[in-house]
DNA sequence: CTGAAAGCGCTAACAC
DNA sequence: GTGTTAGCGCTTTCAG
């Protein structure tokens, strides 16, 4: 049987020689329409897409990454954690990527160890993708991987070295920044931080945002409280603080940390924001429900990841042009119930 | 230059033959290395995977994908809320299907729209899945699709048919008759119950539960609340339950939900748990740390999906054998500070 | 604007 | 235990 003769009706999937001859063209003609490739009369175009459709053909995309070369999917390295932001963050990254009409591979790495970022950048890569997104990076270790496609780094500076790396911040220190500046114009004379683990790149932003507020008022620095993002940490932090009369204001890193501290707080008989200011960092909206309604910072997950998947795509389709300008997502603060004036201030 | 012959330094990346060159072997045995196939001597095993190493050889999936016809890899269709329920799922998704061995492909369809269903399926498919994970489909409408590969609907009956569909719950119905049942075992006379968006299935089976515990008891049924899992939509429910003093116990279909609910009533001078009782529905270990802490019952995602990817495995691998035996999850009812006998009982 | 021929890098079936 | 021979279904030259 000779490559492309009759198959037996409804013996195994159409393929593009299928589509061709029903349509009456070649092979090639077939998978220029397909590929939206100039050059195609309408005509042919539409006798090409009428065969496919009456066929029910699907078009094979490993066949198509092998004679290619490009897969046209992008892979995203994950960290494990199932908290809003990451969650939030990787849903607006599926959807730009999505748009850009690249599917998505996705590799978690519960611990965010180099070594398994190395694996999961191999697993990637094995699969053949065009384009490899790091979202929130671990600043710990030397990661080693060969990297032949490019990299985009979401949230932190490139941790290793690409063909290509691409950058995109979520505006994290200027975000803290906006935190304590806004607990020091209450009039706290200074702001205690509960930080997030310190391997994590938005850890490190986060406290450099808070110490450059401190720093530009000559405000004392507190030493620094350290929590895991858990709930559960930040209570920890917070039975630690409750003791301290001094404390009067609290950046927290993130919001879940940010309601464990305050409920650590109140438990222990100081009230928020009376005795106590907090604010979160995140922007889940579900905390504007609680009480007292959380005082955060929100992160442009949306903007960052759009932003990111487009120059992503394009240091991946074209690497010799100029990239698109890029803009600063705007700062933005939302002030709840959970921070006030200091107590003395009133007194 | 015939095919295998000598390439120039450093110009491509290697491929198998090039290992098997190396390795002083043929192409079919780096093969047989690479999938652990038996029948390879221990030394050429050695040489091929020291040859592979040396050379920095990558394995192209797309490559054996198209040679084999199987890809590894399973495509997951996830809604496109955020929430923790969604994220926490996912995590644990790609987690088991990590361990089986298996590539991860998601689609996220934003509203769960049939169409959008068919449309994430189709591009799966063309992806070369091996097998595909429903997670949380909705109910409404058909979903026209041509699956030739095991699905496997995570917490919902099949919404279509497959090749081979296998389908594991996660005990919502009975998650949802314990909720219920301890409201009532406090007293209430009867609960009312804030469910999801009708479309999704979780919200049916919700449903269900709650109101098989109010007939078993003989209580009566109280007019549903509708909500679509924002927290938001817990509150303006909320806010016309609290001018109905009857209102005694409410069973939230979604944390969140619960969380917007308890502020509304709050707000309009109702006291939780002294004048209402208020369950929730997921288990985000947040809301341990709210006041008051809230009593709901914990989704059994991790076995859910643990489960659902060995059986979807099993049905891709062996589809002629019986399927591995599956052990229903305990229902887990979390009880905490947003629950209490009703006001007028201890009068 | 269109087609013919030649692979992409791997595994499948069979021989040895 | 191991190698040989054919493709998998598509895109890529390069001719027309």
């Amino acid at each position: 049987m000779t490559p492309g003769a009759e198959r037996g009706a409804g013996s195994s999937a159409p393929r593009s020689a299928d589509v061709a001859r029903l349509a009456g063209v070649s092979r090639k003609t077939v998978s220029r329409v397909l590929n939206n490739e100039p050059y195609v009369s309408e005509e042919a175009r539409q006798r090409v897409l009428a065969a496919a459709e009456e066929l029910g053909y699907r078009l094979n995309h490993a066949a198509r990454a092998l004679a290619s070369g490009r897969s046209r999917s992008i892979g995203v390295v994950a960290l494990g954690t199932a908290g809003y932001g990451t969650a939030s963050l990787l849903v607006h990254i599926e959807h730009a990527v999505r748009d850009a009409g690249y599917a998505l591979r996705i590799v978690n790495t519960p611990d965010g160890d180099p070594e398994e970022i190395a694996d999961a950048l191999e697993s990637l890569l094995e699969q053949g993708v065009d384009g490899i997104v790091i979202s929130e990076p671990i600043v710990q270790g030397k990661v080693r991987a060969r990297l032949d496609v490019p990299v985009l780094f979401l949230g932190a500076p490139p941790a290793f070295t690409a063909t290509r790396t691409v950058t995109v911040g979520v505006g994290a220190r200027d975000l803290a920044r906006a935190a304590t500046d806004h607990l020091l114009d209450l009039g706290h004379t200074t702001v205690h931080h509960l930080a997030g683990p310190r391997r994590w790149y938005a850890t490190k932003d986060r406290i450099e945002g808070w110490r450059a507020a401190l720093a530009a008022r000559g405000a004392p620095e507190p030493p620094l409280l350290n929590g895991d993002w858990s709930p559960d940490s930040g209570y920890a932090a917070g039975r630690e603080l409750a003791s301290d009369p001094s404390v009067t204001a609290v950046f927290a890193a993130g919001d879940e940390m940010a309601i464990g501290l305050i409920h650590a707080l109140r438990e222990a008989g100081r009230r928020v924001p009376e005795d106590v200011s907090v604010v979160g960092f995140d922007g889940n909206p579900v905390f504007a429900y609680v009480s007292p309604p959380l005082t955060t910072v929100r992160q442009p997950f949306e903007a960052a990841a759009g932003e990111g998947i487009r120059l992503l795509v394009h240091a991946i389709e074209k690497p010799d042009t100029d990239p698109p300008p890029t803009s600063e997502p705007p700062v933005e603060l939302v002030v709840r119930g959970s921070t006030a004036p200091p107590p003395d201030l009133g007194a």
